[in-house]
DNA sequence: CATAACTGTAATAACTTTAGTTACAAATAT
DNA sequence: ATATTTGTAACTAAAGTTATTACAGTTATG
């Protein structure tokens, strides 16, 4: 498929400012290093980060970014919505109206995919940053862990 | 975001071929004028769609493709699982293994991602060919209706 | 208050993925 | 035999994603 990585790297960035601490600020260039790639990379999705309010971030000599709460406040649904990475699946072009299948079948599949993105959402909903975090430390998957 | 458009290509093209009635062969041409693209592309499409057993084509004069069960027997995570569409979020690349988070987050995320997955397929098998190609005849949405 | 260290963001380039097209071999109804 | 139709390869075009460069604006700190 498609798919860019934008959610993945979100919550990269997260959890390395919750393993941060906090309060404590991060810089660009530290994170991009972890993602490996480019800091403004990093910036840009800081940003959007920003205008959710999951992150606080300071310019200047001595600034870069921290968690704005506590990351059992914060969950993946929050990153998703924040990242606005969109729909599970396309639809397809402008359709043939002179087919009655053609015609209908987009509104059909917009309800489709509104229903998707609510389960999808549920689901990352019960996922906090905190349990994140945890299964990173642990290396949770290793041991065959799962997130919870 | 990303997004191939193929699955909503080819619920299309299933519920082109569901209202075409048991044992009727459509053409490829005919389905594309629909879709409103290249028959190259539908015929694709279509290759996927043969190997899971969901149609079944056939070459030649009066050839074309047609449902291999009844759109009662056929849903939506059937076709999910048919087109190889992926994903709901990519996982980012080659992270940096010299940070503890870099070294495990993306084990972490794949695990997100199977569970992410799984209610996605969960939800999609709720919906059968046959409903989808009620709702398009109903032209339910203008209605209001919710597909089920 | 000058400087060095950061963020924010625009512009643009490189890369990757997806969709569309052309062409033609193989199959088959009539 | 012939016309039709699928299957598929090869290629082009378009769109989307990521990476990079550059620099203006902010701020801690000596």
């Amino acid at each position: 498929m498609a798919a860019n990585s934008q959610f993945a790297i979100a919550v990269h960035i997260l959890t390395v400012l919750a393993k941060a601490g906090e309060g404590n600020n991060v810089k660009s260039d530290y994170i991009a290093a972890s993602v490996n790639t480019n800091p403004v990379v990093i910036r840009r999705l800081l940003g959007d980060l920003n205008q959710s309010k999951l992150v606080v971030s300071q310019t200047g000599a001595n600034g870069g970014t921290r968690l704005a709460k506590c990351p059992k406040e914060i969950n993946m649904a929050d990153i998703h919505k924040a990242i606005s990475c969109g729909k599970t699946f396309a639809l397809h072009r402008q359709t043939n109206d002179d087919c009655p299948i053609g015609k209908n079948i987009q509104c059909v599949l917009e309800k489709l995919q509104v229903e998707i993105n609510d389960v999808v959402e549920a689901k990352l909903a019960q996922f906090s940053l905190q349990s994140v975090l945890e299964a990173v430390e642990e290396v949770g998957c290793k041991k065959g862990k799962v997130l919870n």
